[in-house]
DNA sequence: TAAATAGTGTCTGTGAGACACTATACA
DNA sequence: TGTATAGTGTCTCACAGACACTATTTA
């Protein structure tokens, strides 16, 4: 009963990056460089090497295919296994779909960085990929500590909370109301600071730090 | 750049069935036919297929490793994937972990059913894939509508409304406050009929049913 | 009648969301 | 001073959980 016919085994990868300059969670895309879909826009993926952990081919991908640097990815996880036989013309394959999040401070040159909510069109399945995960990234936020500080960074302001929560959910919570939600996020301190004022003004919005996660 | 050296695959399917009277929600797990742990209990698996869909997988597992009949399947769906290399000892595998759910109508005979707080040793990974799903599942009930319906049938009354969720989350709600979650569960609705009371006695049950799914 | 169990109604606490009002920046 | 933004304090609503009380069964 020796079967050889098993199916490939892709990891493509969801690079969530937030922007403090542009406001906005971006996702990761590039283009393809070899056959299938050549030079069109996907998400950066790579085949599973035997014994390769999920999380090592997530980084390869986004080291090799979009060309960031490993150290900056700060977090990863699994979102959901994608089954369809034809989503791969070269023939049947499973792709599963994991996030990562990349330091908002590290360098960010290679990919070209886009609002998940109006990602191109891409290569193989990857627009219903998106489409699926984006629910599940949305609740991941000031759910998952990692997540969320993978995504924000060692220390933040209550404005670019407020961006980071727009970008994922699509609307813009209450100023107070996130306040309290991340008073409740376990790891996560109000600290006395005030940062500065953004360009057009405005009170000066207060640092948050995590204590416990790096 | 041919990359023949692919990780395999395996499917591991958590299969529960509500036994109306045990009143408990069981997993199905059975005795190894061939050799690595061979006669050791685990969970139902195969690998699987080039092409083959997970949901395919998962009923090829239930009805080769279990006996049961595919027909008695209500509902499957994703859990997480299982990345350990030195899981299997045959060599790297990734196990993508399913829920099933068997009609509790249907005849069961085939593999041991457990409550899954108390799953003998398994072989493989599968105590840990059961210790990590275990949570995922308490949480889809009365969340996950496939799920919920799959697990308790067409009809059912509040006492194995009670059951069930005991079983799952490890705490028997009140009645009164299980009503009211199942007064807001899509699709399920309370008639007015009551179902036979318990043999020890006690007012009997409103019978409650899905109206949209299956 | 006693024990067991379910259903109705009520109360409390938590968390989400809306919003008035205050505080503090830039122009 | 006007505009923009964040922070404080309330208010309401939805929901979970606890529980008193009532209803309906078996033993």
């Amino acid at each position: 009963m020796a079967r050889i016919e098993s199916t490939l085994v892709s990891v493509d990868v969801l690079t969530l990056r937030f922007d403090a300059r542009a406001r906005a969670v971006l996702l990761a895309v590039a283009p393809r460089g070899s056959d299938p879909f050549a030079g069109a826009l996907a998400l950066p993926g790579v085949l599973l090497g035997r014994g390769e952990r999920l999380r090592d081919a997530a980084l390869r991908a986004v080291t090799g295919k979009l060309g960031l640097d490993g150290s900056a990815v700060t977090a990863t996880g699994q979102l959901a296994t994608f089954d369809e036989p034809s989503r791969d013309p070269r023939g049947p394959t499973l792709s599963v779909a994991l996030w990562a999040t990349v330091d908002p401070a590290a360098p960010a040159s290679g990919p070209i960085w886009t609002p998940p909510a109006e990602v191109p069109a891409l290569a193989f399945d990857h627009d219903r990929i998106v489409a699926d995960c984006r629910p599940m990234l949305a609740d991941r936020l000031w759910r998952d500590v990692p997540f969320t500080a993978g995504l924000l960074g060692r220390e933040f302001t209550t404005a670019q909370a407020l961006d980071v929560t727009e970008s994922l959910t699509g609307d813009r919570p209450y100023p107070a109301n996130l306040g309290r939600t991340m008073d409740r996020v376990p790891g996560l301190e109000r600290t006395e600071q005030h940062a500065a004022a953004l360009p057009k003004g405005g009170r000066p919005p207060l640092v948050w730090r995590w204590t416990s996660t790096g």
